[in-house]
DNA sequence: ACCTGAACACCGTTCAAGT
DNA sequence: ACCTGAACACCGTTCAAGT
């Protein structure tokens, strides 16, 4: 889907090369000034005219949009290596998952923004993804609880949900909050109550 | 703060009625289109020009700010009842209390979008609101704490990153997550290891 | 097929004229 | 002192002309 038109049909090689830059200067401005970032200069960091975004994008959101399916595709893609891990604690192979895609998304404030910042319309281009992501993370979920080590009454759908929440304590809190620390309250609110907490 | 005008002097009387007619025409029509309301449309709704809008608040981010810095206010004086609840187990007053503000919260869109949608302006003005917020919250904490039913880590200074989260999940998260469930998490991981739960 | 950038429309903010 | 609303400026989006 990131390699087509709007039309569906492939794309020239040009368009190709400039759909990439337009995606990355995207993420490079959209981080820097949120949605305030303007079009024009997102034309101009890519290189192209205003009319050659609007061509590749109907709408600004849609930018964005793009930037979060991306995302959710990387942390999908490091759920599955999670999940081919072959040794391992399963709570902690799940623990290990959730630190790793929490740094990637500290480290991209497109994405926080994107998701902090915006209503449904951003959210349908990443729904493929998003379902791909709940999918493993289901079965990971599933394996800590059968070792003992995860609360039984945990779900996917909680993921997303303190996710989220943990995004929105990266992100500009006026403050500077401590997400790692939050990371592992919550992590602590997920472990089976009697199961062996590891050094700390 | 609320009562005087820009230059620090006391409002007159039609002033001081416009100035709250804009607020409240604000917290309305921010619940409804976030960030999007428009000047205009909030001046028609409360019934006066938008230069009076401008005359109250220089910018469309103080007036979220003000709606923020009334929230926090709300918050505040929650905090100090139930300070001030004579009995009632440690923990399960502070328990209260954050469902309490949480369900505040959850009916003031125009507060989350506030929080989850902007920068560090819109904190300023709501900073000793929040402030006072801190210092009663970390009264109520090291009771819980002395009665042994809350880990002896938490510090007040987790508590806006925790709640800050939650609004993320019960804001536009795209789906709708269960904020409650969330919170009740959140909960469990700040009792103590040992101590008994509730109910359940 | 795709690109460009001037032109258009919309909305945040200002300010001259009013009471 | 405060209010009004037309005018201005800025930025998202479109589209006629180009390759």
């Amino acid at each position: 889907m990131s390699e087509t038109s709007l039309s569906g049909r492939p794309l020239r090689a040009d368009a190709r090369r400039n759909r990439e830059r337009i995606v990355e200067a995207a993420r490079e401005l959209f981080a820097e000034c949120g949605r305030d970032a303007q079009m024009d200069d997102l034309a101009a960091r890519a290189g192209v005219g205003v009319g050659t975004v609007y061509r590749h994008f109907p709408t600004k959101e849609a930018v964005m949009a793009e930037l979060l399916r991306q995302r959710f595709a990387s942390f999908a893609d490091n759920a599955r290596e999670a999940l081919e891990d072959p040794d391992g604690e399963p709570f902690e192979v799940f623990a290990a998952l959730l630190r790793r895609n929490a740094e990637l998304m500290a480290r991209d404030a497109a994405t926080r923004h994107a998701l902090t910042g915006m209503g449904q319309t951003v959210w349908g281009p990443a729904a493929g993804e998003r379902e791909r992501l709940l999918g493993i993370t289901a079965e990971l979920i599933a394996r800590a609880q059968r070792a003992g080590a995860m609360r039984t009454d945990v779900t996917a759908s909680d993921l997303p949900m303190l996710m989220c929440g943990l995004s929105a304590t990266m992100g500009s809190g006026g403050a500077a909050f401590d997400w790692r620390r939050h990371l592992e309250m919550l992590l602590d609110a997920l472990r089976a109550p009697g199961a062996p907490r590891p050094s700390a």
